[in-house]
DNA sequence: AGGGATATCTAAGCAGTGCTTAGACTGGCA
DNA sequence: TGCCAGTCTAAGCACTGCTTAGATATCCCT
């Protein structure tokens, strides 16, 4: 019926028509994901609930996005954009290689911070299936580019060991996943809050405790 | 009806009787369970289908797990107990506090490579809903507490920057969970398939970069 | 301006899920 | 023996992802 004219005629903010929520819906979909998934976490997030919420039926998000997954890799690959553009504005105002390294990893859990539905997201990629979805596989090669220049710059420098760059990429990678993962999940918060700190605080502190470690002269 | 009954007397080891599966339901839960989510991942393991591979109805599971979520805290709480019987092992093992942390972290994948499903688990604590079963938490801060006080002996030896330890606790402990996750969620698998390596090499490298780091003389 | 292709949406339905309820059955204990 | 507590079945509610058939609106093209 005529139910989705009547319903958007009531609640659009522009009553001069626009039926059938025009190309809009798609847009609105991903927004009232992100924003549940902010709210509720990726388990609260069903295309049924953000199409109710849209005021439309159940079965319209299905032709915006082929299935729950591809909702997913949209919003994974939005992210990959973000959080490459926020480390390499982290990377252009560094000193040194060591000092770069250390604020990547700020920059990283910064990005955590600012868009945590994006990273909760970015964090479960069995929730994009990147198997049926390779764009999103493709996404976040260049963050990982970024950190290995970055990491074979600090070998230069003497500040790591020289050689395969992989183990020490490995390293900053699985520490900055790790922290994330372990603050969006709860732990580090609660642990944090019993120490009298927050998260944000600590991950500086870490930051610091890498940064004397590789400040330290090479053996 | 007595179809359990039935489906028992066919398929049992023990012929001799045990309608209604007896005590033996839980367990068999938790093992196909597990079965499951190392094969199939977390979003693949739901009560009904538990309850079908073990030929009982769909209520029968409520009778052992009051919810979905019950049966994930179980799961966590022996993996933690698995984890802290390894992590102990490992701290035995090994000479100096420096090399102890680097064996923790390997001894932490290993955990990971011989109980995935453990491990997927652990690393998804809304599964368990802490909230509501508090035993979850609980479980987790054996193997913390033993990383910090090997941080502790760290810094006696000056390998680690003294001062708060938590800033290297929580260093080493997201290191351990990123790495894992990455490995667990296939980035690491791929990465490590291309270099020509394996997950399991590639950890034993990463311990190696951060203990030549944890040598070096502090400045 | 009219007309047809195309994109968008609705309504209805299938199979699967978590969880609840009422009732039937069993084994063990007094 | 009789009864009770633990275990299970059967049925049902509300929700989910996804599909199909059909209606409606928009846009472009002659």
């Amino acid at each position: 019926m005529r139910q989705g004219v009547d319903q958007h005629a009531d609640s659009g903010v522009d009553p001069g028509g626009r039926p059938y929520h025009h190309g809009a819906l798609r847009a609105r979909l991903l927004a009232a994901g992100l924003d549940l998934v902010a709210a509720e976490g990726v388990g609260a997030l069903s295309l049924r609930r953000l199409a109710r919420e849209a005021g439309v039926s159940s079965g319209a998000p299905y032709h915006h996005f082929p299935d729950r997954a591809a909702l997913f890799a949209a919003i994974v690959v939005d992210g990959h954009d973000l959080l490459f553009t926020r480390l390499d504005a982290a990377r252009a105002g560094s000193s040194d290689a060591v000092a770069t390294l250390c604020e990547l990893l700020v920059a990283y859990a910064g990005f955590a911070a600012d868009h945590p539905a994006h990273m909760r997201v970015m964090l479960r990629p069995e929730l994009a299936e990147p198997a049926a979805h390779p764009e999103v596989t493709a996404a976040g090669v260049r963050p990982i580019e970024l950190l290995r220049s970055v990491v074979l710059a600090a070998q230069d420098e003497g500040a790591v060991p020289p050689g395969d760059p992989e183990p020490v990429l490995h390293m900053f990678w699985s520490l900055a996943v790790g922290y994330v993962t372990l603050w969006l999940d709860g732990p580090v918060e609660a642990r944090c809050a019993v120490l009298g700190t927050t998260p944000d605080e600590m991950i500086r502190r870490v930051a610091s405790a890498v940064e004397e470690l590789l400040r330290r002269p090479p053996a």
